[in-house]
DNA sequence: TTGCGTGCAAAGGTTTTGCATGGCA
DNA sequence: TGCCATGCAAAACCTTTGCACGCAA
């Protein structure tokens, strides 16, 4: 079945680049445009290629945050495939997106789980709203009416 | 600001549309098909535009399910624009969408707005996961591995 | 040498935009 | 009549796919 025969430069180049991003979301086009920098040509379709590999290898996750904008992937850690429970934040206004890990979301998971029947996939789930800083600055008035 | 001056059929059409829809998602593309079948051509530009519309007037609520897939979209009611405290749960095996109403979930939000600071949106926050039915029937061995 | 992985370019799907026309006020 | 909303088509965007070539084993 598998069948990651061989091993390129450009999956090196990628990995490596994986790891020094844990913690962090990068979307392909960032992946490919960091290597660009550094004069390095991958092309976007191996990255998307490699990044679906890792995806359905467990080592990366991919969060879909806006329909319009790219996916967003993210290392996954050396040893915690599936162990890591953080979910996301995504804020409206400034776009940022924040890693919360509480006790409170597995709990809520729980609760799901035998209240509702439902798993929740922490791994995809994404929460929307508006972030502390973005409160504070009393951004949030309403809806932005142009 | 406001200059929603003229008002078409099109719009007629389409908002009625929207609330015989109550409590039902549909993308862009299922509201053309539907005028389409009655004879009655409708843009899908149009639909667009008016759908975006009715999103900034809190009208319906617009929902990213998958990336590849369109955006759905939901009538939010008559007169409960944003009380709507109901939560969304997406089966990443059938496709269901789900509505979910649960204290737990405000619960979760008010434990996230004063410990964390964010305040989390419940229209566009989309729980993935696995639902009861695609449980039960034991289609969630693992991970597809092809 | 074999055949997988790559890169380019083209295709795919959804959503947006430009522009001329039609319809509302 | 004035001007917004519409509709068509083209563009934009992200992602996938086909195909020939290069490179790993």
């Amino acid at each position: 079945m598998q069948k990651t025969a061989y091993k390129t430069k450009q999956q090196d180049l990628l990995f490596s680049y994986l790891r020094e991003m844990q913690g962090k979301h990068f979307t392909a086009e960032e992946v490919r445009a960091h290597f660009e920098a550094k004069k390095l040509t991958i092309g976007i379709a191996t990255i998307y290629r490699q990044l679906e590999k890792l995806v359905a290898e467990g080592k990366i996750q991919k969060y879909f945050i806006d329909e319009h904008s790219a996916a967003c992937f993210e290392y996954a850690g050396e040893n915690c495939n599936t162990n890591e429970k953080h979910f996301h934040l995504k804020c409206e206004l400034c776009g940022r997106l924040i890693h919360l890990e509480c006790d409170e979301l597995e709990k809520l998971g729980e609760h799901v789980r035998t209240e509702h029947g439902f798993v929740i996939n922490p791994l995809r789930t994404v929460f929307y709203g508006v972030c502390k800083d973005c409160l504070s600055e009393g951004k949030n008035e309403d809806c932005n009416e142009d």
